[in-house]
DNA sequence: TTAATAAAGGATAAAATTGTCCTTTATTAA
DNA sequence: TTAATAAAGGACAATTTTATCCTTTATTAA
């Protein structure tokens, strides 16, 4: 569904909101070892993502990674899953055909359209807060 | 969504079963001009559903791929999905966690689990002799 | 001001996926 | 029985994704 990147990036970022829901800013470190992903590559991750203002960074002792209180309540999901694998999953063709519309629709597509508007609604309508409340009422997982 | 292999593999069967049902055979050189893939690649593919007999095929002049009728009411999508890309579309985790389940949720485990629930319902419920009827009906493509 | 800490960035490396080429085997029809 | 046709199969090549390592830059606190 996500590539591997989206997978931890999507992990990590969940970790970053709890954590700055706390106060706390989040290492490189803490975030791989909270979500079980190879330290190196999710800093390439993180990198995109800071780039991209979804979370902010800073260095030194005492810096991490982090996300300002406003910001957790509306970023989403879907802002993340745009910037590390594109719009791919809810634009391409189910089939692979080079372009997905109503004109010249594969076999499958409107059955397609359907689960992958499901699918970008459910992102879009997840900000980062809603997890951070949602794992404060209910034991959810970020490994294993 | 899909890997590359299960893309063609899928617009390859659509097209051996709707030439199938006009009783021609198709050849490896028809089938990848019809649906736009590589044909060395698709022999491939083609080979692997063969050998898990989702399809038929014969050697030598005036052979071919092909599907028998009675196949064509039984054979789902969810069949070709299963034996070109496994079934991780539906049961791996959509964050990425070793093993998906509700003992041990991801956050978003209930949202992903709905949404890939009505992915494997509707390829369950595709065989390829509906996808035939609908392309009889509208005017559907499998290329471009 | 220096030492320690932590992210940023560049250069590679490993693995998986995607793709090609060529030989072999089977089948058909002349 | 021979020539042509077409799939099967093996070996290999290219590309993309995933992953690591090392150097540089910024920040903090002693
Ligand atoms: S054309 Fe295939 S999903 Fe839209
Ligand atoms: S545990 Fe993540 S989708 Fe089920």
């Amino acid at each position: 569904m996500f590539s591997k990147s989206c997978e931890y990036g999507l992990r990590a970022v969940i970790f970053i909101a709890q954590q700055s829901h706390l106060g706390h800013k989040a290492s490189l470190t803490s975030i791989s070892q909270a979500v079980d992903s190879p330290p190196a590559f999710t800093a390439k991750i993180l990198q995109q993502l800071a780039k991209n203002n979804l979370i902010d960074s800073s260095k030194g002792p005492k810096g991490g990674f982090f996300m300002a209180p406003e910001a957790m309540k509306t970023l989403t999901l879907e802002a993340v899953v745009t910037v590390l694998d594109g719009d791919s999953i809810y634009t391409n063709c189910g089939l692979g055909l080079k372009q997905c519309n109503d004109k010249k629709p594969c076999p499958l597509h409107f059955k397609f359209v359907a689960i992958k508007e499901e699918l970008k609604a459910m992102l879009q309508n997840t900000t980062l807060i809603m997890l951070v409340n949602d794992m404060n009422l209910y034991r959810f997982h970020l490994k294993r």
